[in-house]
DNA sequence: CCTGTCACG
DNA sequence: GACGTACGTGACAGGG
């Protein structure tokens, strides 16, 4: 121990952690360690880091005291203030997580004083050291980039950005912030931070924030003088969001007089100790390092074995070629072969996860078997349901032989599969995940390669494991169709020789793990990390509990419909056989095309490059003007439509247990980031026509409950007029201006107090075009006028709206430079042919303008419903449905006005912190029985 | 299995 | 100057 007392004289350096590891995290590409595939990428970053600071901090002007201060995991008194703070951080990486230990060790390791508290962050640490420094007559120096530290620059303390070796002082802050260090915070609490998710002023930014304090001198003087702005809106948000900036304050004031059970005397530089430090390295496996440090100190450096050979050789980021070899595959038929597994499992900390069932509905069908994969080349499969391939002879379903009892596997398997530190690995893990679900399983953690893929190649090609697995292990699975058959004869999985079944389940689970690996450093390679991390990965549980709610569905309210329908169109068809002067099918296109265009000889008949002629319903409705069957017939293809796809269909798939209907949500379904419905589509359940719109009346809620639909306001628009910039449209959104009329007035030079439902209309459309991609072309024919004047309105709106012009130009641009287009949430659509030549390049150049929009929308709603179950978990609700801008909930009638605030303020404010749109998002409610009334 | 048609956002 | 065009989906029926 020294004797001497911290003083003037001397030196704190305050090193900020988590800066040093998410700037050595990022920096570096992801290694692991050779022996075991421990992920080290962020721990060799930061121990050079380290090193290249002990270097160059022994000069002169060295300090004589220095830390390490680290963020405690978990939550700070700031969430105490305000419960969203920080809450839009995604969670660390997984290959991060188990690399934050480490780092302590590592900077305990080059003998530095390495400290941390729970319940404060590492900037009220250091704050109070620099103020304990200050005090008592030293210097300080803060190695750190962050804004919130400058608030503690002055006084002999200073920052130093050591990426940049930039030092900052009180004019440096002056220059950052556009006041001094005293009155930052004042600055901050107004201008507030995405990133941390402090709310601040809306509309305020640092520019005027600083305006604003410099002109009345602190914080509480303008606040309390928010009276005399002049701008009216500045002069309205400091009025309305006082509370809101006064809380902003509290958050980013750092605590510069905590308790510490350690004083700035036992911080005293200390030199790293060669037998403590070198062994250290050595098991991090850091050669080049370790042989630096040890020349350095003098010392030998140690010797570090090549991959221990006994280690298991898979490691996440460099999977070695092992060729497929389904002989190598195990069959696992006791609770001892098993238990073998499941000790690798746990020693690797990751397993490929794949079952096997009856069916594809993941509500009604049994799990058969399951397969497991630790490392590429390595899988098993657990027989669990198979049955006896002759079992009619016998007249029983009886087991096959050689399987242990599912119960016994399940119960076995329990834990590893609801481990949290046990990563589930499948391809389209909400299916096995709602399987197991089934039987009491948990699954969690998971990660999911067709999910990694989605985030990595949208737009480039199908996330199916048989093209992945053929175009990124240059191997083709094992087909499913010669041991199940097809059609008629076609058997289900439990009826499959297991000797036939392991190859096959096991390979699944193989080629699983090993996408995984691939795919997994190329997320972060590809910066794609938090769209999977915060776009994809959550979603999965959630979708899995909207998809087993499901949604009550009268079925004699759909069969009434139906018959009704069926008489319609009967009376219907005989008509039109009447006009015909002969029977034929009238859902026939051909047949119905030769009647309309042959035998009546009717004009217009143009035929498709399969030489029948178009009957579509544009076609029909132009012929309605000169014959009256052309229009009996639209009217019976309404009715036909309605009946076979919604009244009859949907029928079927009301679930015998549950008397619901449980649709499955495919999130890679749409290359925007918009996902599909299907088995049954529950996203175009009709509402357009009258008549339609009465199947949604079908669709009722359980006894006492209603339904709630939610949808966002115009969200596509709102979003053109951020990504656009397109100040007029904002403006009219800002004060809830009907933009359809706007856009009508601003074009033709209509008030909008002389507005007319007609001309409206033209706006309206104009408006979904330019989301589109607008041609000539297709507005006219949308509007049904001739080309040139829709080429004129469209000349007129860019001319009244250049910056929506600008906007789709350099779109294109971008995408034909990089290949891809992104939405504001950093996700990424390929559009491989935006170079191409002919009818495709205009395809993919409208597809490209579109994509941002759309996917911008997509992933607006997404966080919303990543983040609605915890918002509604202390209400009676239920997450029924998402159709695209659309949330569907069902809840006790007590308790809906809560569950309207609660899900519209999620819904408004699913944008931040992540991104702050320049335009409000509205969501709309209504309730009702069926979602007929709720709509 | 492909095409045309039509339901939705 | 001709060509062919609105963006994103899924289900059903007819017909080869």
């Amino acid at each position: 121990m020294s004797d001497t007392q911290f003083g003037k004289g001397c030196h704190l350096h305050l090193i900020d952690g988590s800066a040093f590891i998410f700037r050595a995290y990022h920096a570096l590409p992801p290694l692991t360690r050779k022996s075991d595939g421990l992920p080290i990428g962020a721990v060799s970053g930061f121990c050079n880091m380290l090193h290249k600071y002990v270097e160059a901090n022994s000069g002169p002007d060295a300090p004589t005291h220095v830390a390490v201060i680290f963020d405690h995991s978990g939550k700070s008194f700031r969430n105490d203030l305000y419960d969203l703070y920080k809450a839009n951080r995604p969670p660390a990486p997984e290959d991060l997580r188990p690399q934050f230990p480490l780092t302590r060790d590592a900077t305990r390791a080059f003998n530095i004083a390495c400290k941390e508290i729970e319940g404060f962050e590492a900037d009220d640490i250091i704050a109070t050291l620099a103020h304990q420094a200050r005090d008592a007559g030293g210097r300080c120096t803060i190695i750190s980039s962050d804004k919130d530290l400058m608030q503690l620059v002055g006084g002999g303390v200073e920052m130093l950005d050591a990426m940049k070796n930039k030092r900052i002082d009180s004019d440096g802050v002056v220059e950052k912030f556009g006041v001094g260090p005293d009155r930052v915070v004042d600055v901050q609490a107004l201008a507030g931070d995405s990133v941390d998710n402090v709310p601040g002023a809306p509309g305020i930014g640092i520019k005027t924030a600083a305006l604003l304090i410099n002109e009345y001198g602190s914080l509480e003087a303008l606040l309390d003088r928010a009276e005399e702005i002049k701008q009216p809106k500045r002069r309205q948000t400091l009025i309305e969001k006082r509370d809101q900036i006064e809380l902003s304050k509290q958050l980013v004031q750092l605590d510069c007089n905590m308790d510490l059970d350690f004083t700035l005397d036992d911080l005293e530089v200390r030199d790293p100790e060669a037998d403590v430090l070198l062994p250290f390295l050595a098991d991090m496996e850091l050669r080049t390092l370790s042989k630096r440090m040890a020349d350095h100190m003098g010392a030998e450096a140690p010797v570090i074995a090549e991959a221990a050979p006994s280690a298991p050789s898979a490691e996440i980021s460099a999977p070695v070629a092992v060729p497929f070899d389904a002989e190598k595959y195990e069959c696992v038929r006791d609770a001892e072969a098993l238990q073998g597994w499941i000790a690798q499992i746990r020693e690797r900390g990751w397993v490929a996860v794949d079952t096997e069932t009856t069916g594809l509905d993941e509500m009604v069908v049994d799990l058969v078997g399951i397969s497991l994969c630790v490392t590429a080349g390595k899988a098993c499969y657990i027989p669990l349901t198979h049955k006896v391939g002759n079992d009619d002879l016998f007249g029983g379903d009886g087991l096959a032989e050689g399987q242990m009892p599912l119960e016994e596997a399940v119960a076995l398997l329990k834990p590893v599969l609801e481990d949290p530190a046990i990563i589930k690995i499948g391809q389209n893990m909400k299916y096995d995940a709602k399987i197991l679900h089934r039987y009491g399983v948990q699954v969690a953690p998971i990660d999911d390669s067709m999910l990694m893929s989605y985030a990595l190649h949208g737009g480039e090609h199908g996330h199916g494991m048989d093209a992945l697995s053929e175009r990124y292990l240059e191997h083709k699975p094992i087909p499913i169709k010669p041991l199940l058959g097809t059609g008629k004869s076609a058997i289900t999985f439990d009826k499959v020789a297991i000797e036939d079944a392991v190859p096959y389940a096991a390979e699944d689970a193989d080629i699983t793990l090993r996408l995984w690996q691939q795919f997994k450093p190329k997320l972060h390679q590809r910066q794609v990390t938090t769209v999977y991390e915060t776009l994809e990965r959550p979603l999965v549980p959630v979708l899995a509990q909207m998809e087993r709610n499901g949604i009550k569905v009268d079925r004699d309210t759909l069969s009434r419909m139906s018959n009704a329908f069926a008489q319609k169109m009967a009376g219907l068809e005989a008509e039109i056989h009447e006009l015909a002067g002969q029977d034929f099918n009238v859902g026939s296109p051909k047949q119905l095309g030769e009647i309309l265009f042959d035998k009546l000889e009717l004009p217009g008949g143009k035929k498709g490059k399969t030489g029948a002629y178009a009957t579509g319903a544009d076609i029909l409705e132009d012929l309605a003007t000169e014959h009256a069957l052309p229009a009996l017939v639209l009217d019976w293809r309404q009715l036909s439509k309605l009946k076979s796809t919604y009244t009859d269909a949907l029928q079927d798939h009301i679930n015998a247990e549950t008397g619901r209907v449980h649709t499955s949500y495919l999130q890679t379904g749409a290359n925007t980031g918009r996902m599909a419905s299907s088995d049954p589509n529950l996203q175009n359940i009709p509402i357009r026509t009258e008549e339609g719109r009465r199947i949604r009346e079908a669709f009722v809620a359980e006894e006492g409950n209603v339904l709630l639909a939610l949808d966002y306001s115009q969200i596509e628009l709102r979003i053109l007029a951020h990504m656009a910039g397109i100040d007029a449209l904002k403006e009219a959104f800002a004060q809830g201006q009907d933009i359809h009329a706007m856009t009508a007035s601003e074009m033709f030079d209509v008030p909008l107090a002389e507005m007319t439902p007609e001309i409206r209309r033209q706006a309206k459309a104009i408006n979904f075009g330019v989301i589109y991609g607008i041609s000539g072309f297709g507005l006219a024919r949308n509007l049904r006028i001739p080309r040139k004047d829709a080429q004129g309105f469209i000349d007129r709106y860019f001319e009244r709206f250049p910056g929506i012009r600008r906007y789709m130009d350099e779109t294109v641009t971008f995408a034909k430079e990089h290949g891809y287009v992104e939405t504001l949430f950093g996700r990424k659509i390929h559009t491989p042919d935006i170079a191409s030549k002919g009818p495709r390049a205009g395809f993919a150049k409208r597809a490209a303008i579109n994509a941002p929009i759309q996917g911008t929308a997509a992933d607006v709603i997404r966080r919303a419903m990543i983040r609605m179950p915890d918002a509604i978990a202390h209400l009676p609700a239920r997450m029924l449905l998402q159709v695209h801008d659309e949330l569907l909930f069902e809840v006790p009638e007590a308790a809906v006005d809560e569950t309207i605030a609660t899900a519209k303020r999620v819904m408004e404010t699913a944008a931040t912190p992540a991104v702050q749109l320049d335009v409000k998002l509205v969501v709309d409610a209504g309730k009702g029985a069926n979602w007929a009334e709720a709509h």
